[in-house]
DNA sequence: TTTTATTGATTAGGAATCCTAACTAGATAA
DNA sequence: TTATCTAGTTAGGATTCCTAATCAATAAAA
């Protein structure tokens, strides 16, 4: 584990001039760290990174590939081939799109599921610290206005309805 | 451009039960990618992503292979070989480090430093978008709040000053 | 209907990224 | 000195990602 403790010298930059942008990289990637740590501690030794979108992304009764590599930022190709590994593993499965006989569905597996709940797990205990360290209040009002800014973020114009 | 748009129906999902950790990762994956954009249309269209971190952690008078490895959350031999890219493409040099001759600092040239004014007017810009969409006080308090949690992810215990 | 275009997904082939293991050279300490 | 540690690179291989081409199903047009 070369790539994890990051904690040495202090980085000397003066946090109130940080950007919103280097914030939101450092702190989402801290979270990502977290979880995949966890995951790796509770036996899914196989659990890499660049599954993270598709866990993140995928819906409930299963999601498009065409859906998931836009969200996840990648290429149709590049999906699939993650989608294939991810399928091996065990972590979701392909089902054939009622509504559409040329598209699957990509889908979690029970094992799918259980990285999802260590993601949760975990992410709600970042949260409880984070709520410790800002206050209640303040904590509330973080989350609201990310929550606004990325539903923002997903529906840039005035999109649908 | 066939990663770009995301924007076709509706997430569907209650914003408002999404987890921090969701809501980090849209809005830092929709800034980078602006900045992606925005260094490709500005004519470098040699721009990766995977020089992001260099040029979100190099300190202005250089910084450490070993440091941008950690900060960036890779191995050594995969930082140096991205430098290596880097520096053949004119955006980083390495020059001796002058206080333990094993090492050596990545520094940006001019060229590089010109993806660092494109990446700040960019978040500069989705910054402005934000506050009016969110009100001047409370985007100043979302700041402030992000701004904190990241010290304390980035300096976790008690660490060092 | 038949034709044409579009869309969802995969295959093929190659480039870029990332890893572990092993190594070199300089620093540190016994 | 000798042993150990640290900064970085090299070597070799696995994984991720891309563009281009393809196939099959849907949608649109004639």
């Amino acid at each position: 584990m070369s790539k994890r403790d990051m904690s040495e010298q202090p980085l000397n930059i003066p946090y109130d001039a940080l950007m919103i942008g280097a914030t939101l990289n450092i702190l989402a990637q801290t979270l990502n760290r977290r979880v995949a740590r966890a995951a790796h501690e509770r036996g899914f030794i196989d659990f890499r990174a660049a599954f993270h979108p598709v866990f993140q992304w995928c819906r409930t009764e299963g999601s498009r590939l065409t859906e998931l590599a836009e969200r996840a930022g990648v290429t149709k190709p590049s999906m699939s081939e993650i989608v294939d590994v991810m399928e091996r593993l065990g972590y979701v499965e392909r089902v054939p799109d009622p509504r559409d006989r040329r598209a699957t569905l990509i889908r979690r597996t029970p094992r799918g599921w259980e990285i999802n709940r260590i993601a949760r797990d975990t992410i709600e205990a970042a949260q409880d610290e984070w709520r410790r360290a800002l206050g209640e209040d303040e904590f509330a009002q973080l989350l609201s206005a990310l929550r606004r800014l990325t539903r923002l973020a997903i529906e840039p114009a005035g999109a649908s309805e």
